[in-house]
DNA sequence: TTGTAAGCGTTATCAA
DNA sequence: TTGATAACGCTTACAA
């Protein structure tokens, strides 16, 4: 009676074929390599010399059918074109990898709908838990992740709520730059900014803080538009700004991007920086330290947020994390003074 | 006789309670889900109520053991902070996410043996086929696509041995940025180089033929360097070279990050660009565009490299490649001139 | 410490 | 057009 051969995966070599050769059943294979604890130190030499041997390679699929636990974690990211949430990738890897975990990566596009189909499409991966960029989803969002009892950990800003979180304070980093901006004698403080995600509208929030706290804070200094950032938009902005508010003695940009085009732009039309105008950014990518002249911004620990959110991540799934701990982890935020202030 | 309950992943609504709430078996809602021609319409339609109504999610991982088909494809690139993988990734993603694949990140950090390891790593997953930086892989690496028979594309250059790519000619371009610099009148074009991956080395060569049918190649002035590159090494190696000459009056450097940084050097030298020397990098990074003066530059088309990759990956995994015609797509390249030339 | 039996949720095969 | 049955490769529960 012959049986019907299927497809097969891979090279077709299965925990059953490794462990005949080896002399031991298939469980005592699984257990080799996943609890080495749990058999005898010469039967697990001998089964990994035969895993060696046939080139067997294990079905991440059927173990994950089988276990219920896929080892993945879905990462949400807003944007792939922006350096900050990439170094929060790369952070995430290095912490991911190691433990046998495998990122899925869901770029949102800034889009609060975006992420909610993004988290619907990949529950299909069953993911083990989540890491969110920011703190502000899709109502739904967080309905499905408490069916689901799927743990998250959101990056980039502090939650005041309990949700587990690495980052830092958007607000005091605002109020910061607003602050050394003051300090250097400015009073007419724009506040130039795009895209308008909620980390943006935070440092808003600490610009004015920092600004009626001085008593300089005028509503028409603020300088927003939604468009999505960019060195020409940077550009663009400056220019409507100093058409409206020539008398405007300091720009703080939401970002690099747009300080680096503003930058330029006051180059380009003979502004001087920072004697007439100066002008600062936040984030701190590796261009800033090459502008002319060379720009001041907030530098945020990135990598590290990623890294820290990742090992949070782990904890919770190994079941380490205590309950009563509110973890929200602040990785603060560094003033990179350069030349454009 | 009670059967031992085991954990479930989810929510734990599989097909057959679909089925059940239906009125039909499993097999059918798998169907009705996959191929909704082979179902009647209306049947078709309350399954997909159904499927509404319970919050149904497909389980992935039992999907692939039973079909040996994981619709996932395995992407290698040398780098995450290197705008320009990024920005084929986003081309790839752009295809891969509506036909209902999910692409699995692989960062090789510019190794040939990590891109083995990931790919044997990434192996357990089952890949349905790859897309893969650059020709030059681990001698081991096209022997496992083999065995597997893996479909693989290869992006950002073009082969020369049948291998599918899509991409562009990395000799061509250094030469046509090469001849750019002869034409403007330069004879002393040194080559600034880091990181010396194999579309660094290509680039070398298109302009060492430039120059040496041009009758001015000066191996001297050939200045390479292993370290990843960057703004500050940029700036560096700018120094070290005219140093040692003097009286060299163009730089080409292989990316824009080191042009970046030595046209900055340039600014804080008061060496005047492009008069006394001209500077010229490679791949139009939105930054090139906003130096002092701005960067000529070598424009490549990597979204669209990413995009026509994946659709020819796709194309091989539905069966529809002709064996015969060899599908090596070159996208091209456009010189950028501006101030810096 | 090792093995047996059963089941994870889906799809391929074959039959109706 | 629909359904019954048997895999897919692994791990859990339990027994030896």
């Amino acid at each position: 009676m012959s049986r019907k051969p299927r497809l097969r995966s891979g090279t077709g070599v299965t925990m059953h074929d490794v462990g005949q050769a080896a002399g031991v059943s298939a469980i005592t294979v699984s257990r080799a390599l996943h609890s080495p604890e749990r058999v005898t130190p010469a039967l697990r030499e001998k089964i990994l010399q035969v895993v060696e041997q046939l080139g067997y390679v294990p079905n991440r699929s059927a173990r994950q059918l089988a276990s219920a636990r896929s080892h993945t974690v879905l990462v949400l990211i807003p944007s792939l074109s922006n350096t900050v949430f990439i170094d929060a990738l790369a952070g995430i890897e290095s912490v991911l990898q190691p433990a046998g975990y495998q990122m899925l990566i869901g770029n949102t596009h800034y889009s609060d709908s975006e992420e909610l189909a993004l988290l619907r499409a990949y529950l299909q991966h069953s993911p083990d838990g989540l890491l969110v960029t920011g703190l502000q989803q899709a109502e739904a969002f967080s309905r499905i992740l408490q069916e689901r009892q799927l743990p998250a950990v959101y990056m980039m800003d502090l939650s005041d709520d309990g949700r587990p979180c690495v980052g830092l304070s958007q607000e005091a980093a605002g109020a910061a730059m607003t602050r050394h901006l003051l300090e250097r004698g400015r009073r007419r403080i724009a506040y130039l900014a795009a895209q308008l995600d909620e980390r943006v509208l935070k440092r808003l929030q600490g610009y004015r803080q920092a600004l009626s706290a001085a008593g300089c804070h005028d509503p028409a200094l603020e300088w927003l538009n939604p468009a999505p950032s960019s060195m020409q938009l940077g550009a663009d902005l400056l220019d409507q700004l100093l058409a409206a508010h020539p008398d405007c003695d300091a720009v703080f940009c939401c970002n690099d991007d747009l300080a680096i085009g503003a930058i330029a732009r006051c180059q380009q039309r003979g502004i001087a920086v920072p004697t007439q105008l100066a002008i600062a950014g936040f984030n701190d990518l590796q261009a800033a330290a090459w502008t002319t002249p060379a720009l001041s911004t907030i530098a945020t620990p990135r990598f590290a947020i990623g890294a820290a959110a990742a090992r949070l991540l782990l904890q919770q799934l190994q079941g380490q994390q205590d309950a009563s701990a509110s973890h929200c982890l602040d990785l603060g935020f560094q003033l990179q003074q350069r030349g454009s202030t």
